[in-house]
DNA sequence: AATGAATGAGGTTTCATTCAT
DNA sequence: TATGAATGAAACCTCATTCAT
């Protein structure tokens, strides 16, 4: 991967953006389609309808268009998280709302989701650079489930770190499975309310009012 | 993958014999290393101090002998399962065995599961194999679950069959982080109590005699 | 080498003799670091600050670019000379004079020089007009030498062809070895002193009074 | 160049040594024909008979291939010397015979020593090479004309490190002029006996008796 | 005159697989 | 069975040169 975003300097002309928007899409649909490994720089090029050459005026190489590809896109990168939770009213509605949204966007970029857990599992560089983003959240909603256990509204028995990053696993790992695999039924809001659900149960978090 | 296990026949002569095994474990310590893709078969022979040739004569290409490997370990794939929760008296007490057998063979074969994570990433035919030995866990869990519901021993707002593969990824991703990514305490203990509570919470099981 | 000097017309507007004169300074220093062979058109274009296709505005191709960088420095491609030799009272001081002249220009223009040698190692066209000029210096030398032999200045058991050229080689060699190798104490003084004294024995110079 | 000598292991079977030694001589003729830059691989392994592939199966790269090639006729990269003079009786043979000498070797391998010219020209690590293995005639023809000087058998005004390189460079110029570039008589005992005489005046050698 | 993106031929290199010994 | 050299298709990438703006 390369350090950040795209390795060439940003077009200067009008053809030039252009140019380096079809090659995006481009790569895009050749990605998903034949997968990181079997892509090739060639096909890409042709199906962007421009010389091969034309790619490397835009790309370093495949690496930093799926970047740019990525960064274009990285709103899906965000995992669901329960970070408010302890400041509004319902801990639940908060859970809900953010796992639907997550599922949703999975769902819209379903196919680019699959690349990037491809890309993660071969390539240490994205892998590293992933694990930094979720990092976040899991602190983030590690520190919100630590809230809730202080105020006695979520379950003290589980360990905060490790519960983090295992909802969060619930819930995206679910999502590749409906939308990806196609193993689950892709109903957004049935599940949505299973994996809030899970997710309030598994910490017994109990509402305010309760 | 190919077609079905490994695709010589087992060899004859002890010397045979012997170079299929320098091979497999070469080929165990070099996919680890170098993963799936970068590996390549003239450094998995060199490893084995065997010449080029000799690779052929016991596996058909990198597939062939991976499906060996995976097949050597079989254990390992085995998911953490509520299977037979139901049969007996405390299914918190089953949840809890089966997740701690999972994580410490996860433990023991931690790289080989990476490369697992990888190769069923990247190559469609195994991501296939791999989901059909999954969907038996995930079937024989879900109907435990629907079995918990129906005599009320379960929460019955959660759809069984996404939780079913939700807990199957609380439980591996939990382990990939902590055995793999080494972002979580690699205590087996510890994981598996928190798993298992989160898991028990999440369906709100409760013990036959509550 | 292009047919003749430099392809391009003179650039008519002040603009134009400006982006010139950067592409000349410019390619200078890209070829002094990079070497002929490495030196690409782009990266002396990106020195100057002007757009790859101004280069072409300018220059016909590398070769173009550097024929006019030589002429531009046409004197230090002057050979050492004895030639006038015979016509003064004392040939030793011509010999000093003219080492002397040729060592300080050399060493004025090293990195130049060093690329000289480059480019007319690789390339056919340059490395024959190279040798056109050397010749009329050879020429003039051999000349030179025939002359003091037949005054029985010099020792007549030397071919002057030969000496020509051997001495040429003799004084650009140190010059390539003090100024680019850096091998020799650049001290222009000695060299210039060992060289001359070395000129002269070899021929077994008398002094006219001698 | 690589480190020394080729980097590929020598080949274990009589085809394989074969083929190096094809791929050898094809390069040297591509080489010689074609100079360094313009020298195709595809060109070299066709004129070996052998596939592109086999190429590397012997070679690293081009670079490799000519190291391996300047090893085989390392004799001729000596350059003349008069280390041994001041032990004989009389120096002057002695100088003779290695200018000679070395002007034969230099005759036979003509075109090989043009390359080396050549690939010194643009290759830095080379051109070190070759003023490593230069360096070391250098040191001990200076050490020889010390010892001259000491004796009073030689002019004491010529700095022997001057010297040892200027005389080194007369000799392999007049080399280049007569075999590569033809444009001296290329007759060995004409051109010995004058740059014979040429070194010894230049250093005003008196023979041991006189 | 200047710009800078587009072009694509051309070369390099890799490596799975074959096969004669 | 083992060996290891040979093969050549396939990809990658570069960069001189062109040309529309």
């Amino acid at each position: 991967m390369s350090e950040s975003g795209s390795a060439r300097e940003a077009p200067r002309s009008k053809r030039g953006r252009a140019t380096r928007a079809a090659l995006l899409q481009a790569g895009r649909r050749v990605l998903e389609r034949d997968g990181f490994v079997d892509a090739k720089i060639a096909d890409i090029s042709a199906e962007a309808g421009v010389a091969v050459g034309s790619f490397y005026t835009h790309f370093r190489d495949k690496d930093d268009l799926f970047a740019a590809l990525v960064e274009e896109t990285t709103a899906v990168m965000l995992h669901p998280g329960v970070a408010e939770v302890a400041r509004d009213a319902d801990p639940a509605t908060m859970i809900a709302d953010a796992n639907r949204a997550y599922l949703e966007s999975y769902r819209e970029n379903a196919k680019l989701m699959a690349l990037l857990e491809q890309v993660a599992a071969i390539d240490e560089r994205f892998r590293k650079l992933r694990e930094e983003r979720s990092h976040a959240f899991h602190a983030r909603n590690a520190a919100a489930i630590r809230r809730l256990q202080r105020s006695k509204m979520a379950d003290r028995a589980v360990d905060p770190d490790i519960a983090a990053i295992a909802l969060s696993a619930m819930v995206s790992r679910a999502a590749y499975g409906a939308f990806v695999l196609e193993v689950l039924d892709p109903d957004v809001d049935r599940l949505a309310d299973t994996l809030t659900r899970m997710w309030v149960n598994s910490l017994s978090i109990k509402s305010h009012g309760t």
